[in-house]
DNA sequence: TCTGGGGTCCTAGGACCC
DNA sequence: TCTGGGGTCCTAGGACCC
C-alpha cells in the first residue's frame, strides 16, 4: 500500500475567505457568524475561541475579536474554484464537504509525480489562484490522511510515510479519531483508553461491551491504520433539509406552522433546482430542554411538489400539535429522505390541430404524477421537429 | 458556554412477505 | 396449531462531522 490519498481541507475556511476580501481582518483575531462561532482565525483560536462555541463566550476570551456574519455565497463561489484545482488535479475526487476533499492520486505517479509532489503543487496553486490557505494531509489510507491534515494544521503538507502509520496515529489522543467525538471519548476514557495506540492494542471484549459491536471494531481497525474505504467519486445526496431555531420561548402553533410553510417553499425549491425528489418527510422539533425528536412519513410516491409535501408536513405537525402549540418549541426542521433524481421526461405526443384539450390532459397526467411545479417548460414543436428533445424539460 | 444550520451513518424494533 | 430463517421497509433515536 503507498502512500498516494490526498485529504485536501482549507484552513478556517470561512474565516479565511473573510479575511483574503477584507484585508482590514488580516492577522487579527475574527470570528464570523453572530449567536455561534462558524469560524474564526486562527489569532483568534489562539485564545480559546472554537467553532460551535456561542459568540458571547468566545468574546469574553477574545473581547478583541471582529465578528462579522457570514456571507454564504462568497463561500460556496470560492469552494467551487477550489474544487476546480481539485478535479484538474486527479479525477478521483470525494467531495466530504464545502471546504474539504479526498483526492487519490495513486495512478498519476508517470503523470505528476510522487503524492506529497502532487499535494504541494496543489496547495501553491490554491494560494496563488483562489487566495486561501490549504492543509493537505498524505497517506496510505483515507482515515490516516484525514487526521494528517489535521495535525499538519494551519498551511501546513503532512505527509505520512509508507509504513510509518502506526507511529504517527499512536501518540495521538483518541479524540484525533474520524467518528470520535465527546461521548465516545467519555466511554474510552471510563476503561482507561487516552490515545489512538491504547485503543489499537485495547482488549476488543471490553471495547464491545462499552461501544458496541461495529462501532469498537470499526475504531479498533482504524487506531490499526485498516481501512479499505476507497475515494468514492459516486456519493449522492441523502437527504435535503432546512431548519429555524428560536432563542427564546413563546412561539405560538400559529408561528410554527408558518415556519414549516416556509420552510416547505425553501426545500421545494431547493430540490426542483437539483432534480431531487424525495419520499420520506420529517419534521424535527426541539423543546425548551434543548431535547430534540423527530417525526416522519414516508409518501406513496416520491415528490418535489410543494403542495404535496405541504400536506405530509401538515399531517406530521398536527400529530404534534399539542407540543406545537405549547410554546415549548425552540426550534422546527424540516427535511426531506429516500431521494431519487426523476428522469427528464418527454412526452411526445401527436394531435390534430385545433385539439389543444389533447395537450391539457397530458399536463394533467404529469402534473398528478409530478406536482404543479415540476412543470416548468412546455413547448409546442413546429412541424419536422418533433425529434428534437428537451433535456431540461422538468429543470 | 446556554448552544446554528447543513448533513452522514448506525441501531433497533415492528410490520410484512416468502 | 405452532413453528423457522431470511429479507425489506418504515419509524425513531442518537452520535458525529463541518
Amino acid at each position: 500500500m503507498t502512500a498516494s490519498i490526498l485529504h485536501a481541507d482549507l484552513d478556517s475556511f470561512y474565516a479565511s475567505v473573510e479575511q483574503r476580501d477584507d484585508p482590514s481582518l488580516r492577522d487579527r483575531p475574527m470570528i464570523v457568524g453572530r449567536g455561534i462561532v462558524l469560524a474564526a482565525s486562527y489569532e483568534a483560536k489562539a485564545t480559546g475561541v472554537r467553532t460551535a462555541m456561542g459568540t458571547s463566550a468566545a468574546l469574553r476570551l477574545c473581547p478583541e475579536a471582529i465578528v462579522v456574519d457570514a456571507r454564504m455565497r462568497a463561500y460556496v463561489e470560492a469552494s467551487k474554484r477550489v474544487f476546480e484545482i481539485f478535479h484538474d488535479t486527479s479525477p478521483l475526487i470525494e467531495g466530504v464537504s464545502i471546504d474539504e476533499a479526498f483526492i487519490d492520486v495513486g495512478g498519476l505517479r508517470n503523470i505528476s509525480g510522487s503524492a506529497p509532489k502532487i499535494g504541494a503543487t496543489l496547495r501553491r496553486r490554491v494560494r496563488d489562484e483562489v487566495g486561501l490557505p490549504i492543509t493537505v494531509g498524505v497517506a496510505s489510507t483515507k482515515h490516516c490522511a484525514k487526521v494528517a491534515s489535521q495535525a499538519g494544521k494551519p498551511d501546513g503538507l503532512l505527509v505520512v510515510p509508507e509504513g510509518g502509520e502506526l507511529d504517527f496515529l499512536w501518540p495521538l489522543p483518541a479524540n484525533k479519531l474520524w467518528g470520535v467525538g465527546k461521548k465516545t471519548s467519555e466511554k474510552l476514557g471510563r476503561i482507561g483508553i487516552a490515545t489512538i495506540g491504547d485503543l489499537a492494542i485495547a482488549d476488543t471484549d471490553r471495547l464491545i461491551e462499552e461501544l458496541g459491536t461495529a462501532h469498537a471494531h470499526h475504531l479498533q481497525a482504524l487506531a490499526n491504520n485498516q481501512d479499505p474505504r476507497r475515494v468514492d467519486t459516486g456519493r449522492r445526496r441523502k437527504s435535503i433539509g432546512s431548519q429555524r431555531s428560536f432563542p427564546s420561548r413563546g412561539m405560538t402553533g400559529n408561528d410554527a406552522w408558518a415556519i414549516v410553510l416556509e420552510l416547505v417553499e425553501r426545500i421545494t425549491a431547493s430540490m426542483r433546482s437539483k432534480n431531487l425528489m424525495g419520499r420520506t418527510v420529517t419534521l424535527n422539533l426541539r423543546d425548551n430542554n434543548f431535547h430534540s425528536f423527530s417525526r416522519s412519513t414516508t409518501m406513496a410516491q416520491a415528490s418535489w411538489s410543494s403542495a404535496e409535501i405541504g400536506r405530509a408536513a401538515k399531517k406530521l405537525f398536527h400529530e404534534n400539535s399539542e407540543f406545537l402549540r405549547s410554546g415549548a418549541c425552540t426550534k422546527v426542521g424540516l427535511s426531506l429522505s429516500n431521494l431519487t433524481s426523476p428522469h427528464n421526461v418527454q412526452l411526445a405526443m401527436d394531435f390534430e390541430p385545433g385539439r389543444p384539450a389533447a395537450v391539457d390532459a397530458a399536463v394533467d397526467q404529469i402534473r398528478d404524477r409530478f406536482g404543479n411545479e415540476s412543470i416548468s417548460a412546455a413547448r409546442i414543436m413546429p412541424e419536422g421537429h418533433e425529434h428534437h428533445s428537451h433535456p431540461n424539460w422538468f429543470q
